[in-house]
DNA sequence: GATTGCGTAAAGTGCGTCACGCAAC
DNA sequence: AGTTGCGTGACGCACTTTACGCAAT
């Protein structure tokens, strides 16, 4: 599906994937600039009943409605030689025979980027582009970095203030759509107060993943909607990395 | 109890009133402003099991608290020959009974205030006061309206935008800690939307009181506890409008 | 103009029911 | 991440009294 979350806060359904015809796209024109993901929950090796990528009754199928787009606009972009640039983002915990499926259709490897550079979780990613200069973003994080930087985002520059609230760990794992990824009693609770370990505000998960405060406080979401939102979410710091590399190729105001 | 709702977006326990002392209060010298309510809970017509104000076992009788403070401080002031300025609210459906007992403590009778002229909100509740020029503000309101001016705030002014929801009321009745008090079959559903009559967000509800959006987004707090901590709430316009009769009686920046 | 009568609405509590959150696999 | 199972919590309704507004006398 493909889902709009509004900027001032509201929720819209454009429709699915699967219903974008090659006239809509055409209305649409000049298009230079896809990027996207396609449903992970077949695909994460988080999920021991994944469906893979050619089951139709999964997600994980719908990795091929972004390629029929992707295949289109990169046909007339050849065929009427303008610039066209893309972007196509999937779990890095997938098998690798998926991997090597999508990277045969892209025709190319895919980057892994991390978000732990840019924020205080661990968030491991695929990322297929032609973007000027994405292998050499990838290379040059991976040569500095074995695990992290201490110069790095914190966890604790991102708790709540005035609570004294206080940081068991620098770094977080993956925050995933459930609300006890990082709560229960497996998982070790980053966060330190009155006396105990606890777990993160969703207020706080939204600050790690880059977002303003409260972006999901939106028409009555209860907690784990919201949770489940962002644990699906791309961490706007990375994508703005991505992007960055595009700096020079569109007009500014 | 005195809870403390941090603007920054912090909650923070103080202790119950019951717990302050001479002492505490000689150490914050000079006391010159003193303004509160006590809980409605066992004063509002809506409760036919409200336990008065003299049951030890509810939570009227925390109204001779609130008076205990106020008398020290109110002796103090006239034994120091220093000015003091203070307010006590509760609600308007209170019995007249518990009304003439506030009275005769504070030995003056309570003004009428109706959030209705601020806000799209009626929310009528007693101040007991003794701000210069109080009875002429609630006298020249109310031989204004009779019921309000077209002028007034409305509710369409404070729904969601871009989410082409209308307000089917200019005005809404009280907001409660209850969910359902504007929401159930019975009270009419003030907003209308998507082909069907509806509710008003959290965030639609924080925006009538006069806060900030996402003022109640806070740790974690279920859609329900902040409708709870709203329904308790004063209107942000109205206190704004009780206190701006203070406005030349204290050194600005 | 003062009085009577009726309808309405109220910073709520307590119950049952069911949905949803939560933690296993 | 989906499913199941379990338990907490959210929602809807019922319960009443009282004071006030508005209309009629």
């Amino acid at each position: 599906m493909l889902t709009k979350y509004h900027f001032s806060g509201n929720i819209k359904q454009l429709g699915s994937v699967t219903e974008i015809t090659t006239e809509m796209l055409d209305q649409i024109a000049p298009i230079n600039l896809l990027f996207g993901g396609s449903p992970c929950a077949d695909l994460s090796g988080v999920n021991y009943r994944k469906k893979g990528l050619f089951n139709p009754d999964g997600s994980g199928i719908l990795f091929f409605d972004f390629y029929r787009v992707w295949d289109y606009l990169s046909v007339k972009a050849a065929r009427e030689n303008t610039p066209f640039y893309w972007l196509f983002e999937n779990v890095a915990s997938m098998e690798i025979k998926n991997r090597d499926t999508i990277s045969k259709f892209f025709e190319c490897q895919p980057i892994v980027f991390d978000s732990l550079h840019f924020s205080p979780q661990r968030r491991k990613r695929f990322f297929w582009s032609n973007f000027p200069g994405i292998k050499q973003l990838a290379y040059s994080r991976e040569m500095n970095n074995y695990g992290y930087d201490m110069m790095d985002p914190k966890l604790e520059d991102y708790l709540e203030k005035n609570l004294d609230r206080q940081a068991n760990v620098l770094k977080i794992g993956t925050i995933t759509s459930k609300r006890s990824c990082l709560q229960d009693s497996r998982s070790r609770n980053p966060v330190y107060q009155d006396g105990q370990c606890t777990g993160l505000f969703i207020t706080e998960i939204e600050a790690i993943f880059g977002f303003p405060p409260h972006f999901t406080d939106i028409g009555d979401l209860s907690i784990s909607s919201r949770q489940k939102l962002l644990g699906r979410a791309w961490s706007v710091q990375v994508i703005k990395e991505l992007l960055s590399l595009l700096s020079g190729k569109f007009a500014k105001k």
